[in-house]
RNA sequence: GCUCGGGUAGCUCAGUUGGUAGAGCAGAGGACUGAAAAUCCUCGUGUCGGCGGUUCAAUCCCGUCCCCGAGCA
């Protein structure tokens, strides 16, 4: 194949177990490829298993990049991921090689492509400050003098939204200016020469169950509750990202013996199919796409290069 | 067989001193700009177990029958 890659990015993307994975490395094959990690999730170490992490036999076919870079101590943000892909990006440029982003993050994604407003970075006394006043006053208090100083967001969120209120609050402590107002300036590009095209998969909500089900099952096949028992010794903070991946709470107060394992098993399915759906969500409304999978991937000869076409065309 | 509890939304249960009922979970839809596998928002008609009776009016009171649980035989 002929194809100039210099500032293309093939982006994949979709809920959890829709097959992702497969096709990028599908792609990956076919475009001369490297699979690039964009998921919140899949970058921390200690939950291969649990987290749907490409297999060792995967990684033998193509190359992935910023999987299980993370130690699961650490808070990464979505600013963390985007300066490292944006290296992995350039230098699959330098190298005459395809980037293949995917991920189920859709926050990530859209950083990625559509950009990101230029707030300073919070130091990590401010975040300590607001998480302090957070735990002592509760979130409808916070919002209450986050209006105050930054009404039209405070006006914008609800009072019990923790996260964002947080965050508000953060950077009017931060910066002294409202967030409202770093909102109105453009937003950067990090890559602002990239062409992206995108690969959106968006099967039925029937199908995708299914497929969660039986993932599930499978990853406690393949030894997923160890992987919770080892991150137990670990003695984290229950509010650190790794820590809330699904399955990791559930199994954890499994390990803990508060629940029975099946009760366990049953929640983390439950919780899974809840996220795809939120994931569906976003996608179906968040994303645009070049080329629509409307069942899951699964690696089929004619869906194989129905796909490939596809992406070529818009290459 | 007797006694006592229960039978109300898909599930767990509240409630109505008689004026046809509401939470949590589940489910559906939605939001989403630096923890996002996170966080949050909206959506509740169901023969109130069946049949009779009392009443202007019964899911609520009375009778009877059926089902579940506990105890006693």
């Amino acid at each position: 194949m002929n194809l100039d890659f210099m500032n293309k990015v093939i982006v994949v993307a979709g809920p959890t177990a829709s097959g992702k994975s497969a096709l990028a490395i599908d792609l990956a094959e076919a475009f001369n490829g490297v699979v690039i990690n964009a998921d919140s999730m899949q970058i921390y170490q200690g939950t291969p298993i649990i987290s749907a992490a490409p297999s060792e036999e995967d990684k033998q076919r193509v190359q992935h990049r910023l999987y299980e870079i993370f130690s699961p101590d650490v808070n990464g943000s979505v600013v963390d991921w985007l300066n490292l892909v944006v290296k992995e990006i350039k230098s699959c440029w330098g190298k005459g090689k395809m980037p293949i982003v995917v991920g189920g993050t859709g926050l990530y994604l859209d950083n990625l492509i559509n950009g990101t407003t230029p707030i300073p970075e919070t130091s990590a006394n401010v975040r300590q400050q607001v998480m302090q006043k957070l735990h002592e006053v509760g979130v409808n208090k916070l919002h209450e003098e986050l209006a105050l100083h930054d009404p039209i967001t405070a006006n914008r969120l609800s009072t019990n939204d923790t996260t964002r209120v947080r965050r508000a609050f953060e950077v009017w402590l931060q910066t002294g200016v409202p967030l409202s107002e770093w909102h109105q300036k453009p937003m950067i590009k990090k890559l602002p020469e990239a062409q992206f095209v995108v690969v959106k998969i968006l099967p039925s909500r029937e199908e995708l169950d299914e497929r969660c089900f039986v993932r599930w099952d499978k990853m406690m096949a393949q030894g997923a509750l160890s992987e919770a028992e080892n991150l137990a010794k670990l003695n984290l903070d229950k509010n650190l990202p790794a820590m809330k991946a699904l399955g990791v709470p559930e199994l954890l107060q499994a390990v803990k013996g508060e629940v029975s394992l099946e009760e366990a098993c049953n929640l983390a399915k439950l919780h899974t199919r809840q996220y795809a759906k939120r994931q569906m969500t976003w996608f179906r409304h968040k994303l645009k796409a070049d080329v629509e999978i409307c069942s899951c991937y699964q690696g089929q000869k004619t869906e194989r290069e129905n796909v490939i076409l596809g992406v070529k065309k818009r290459l």
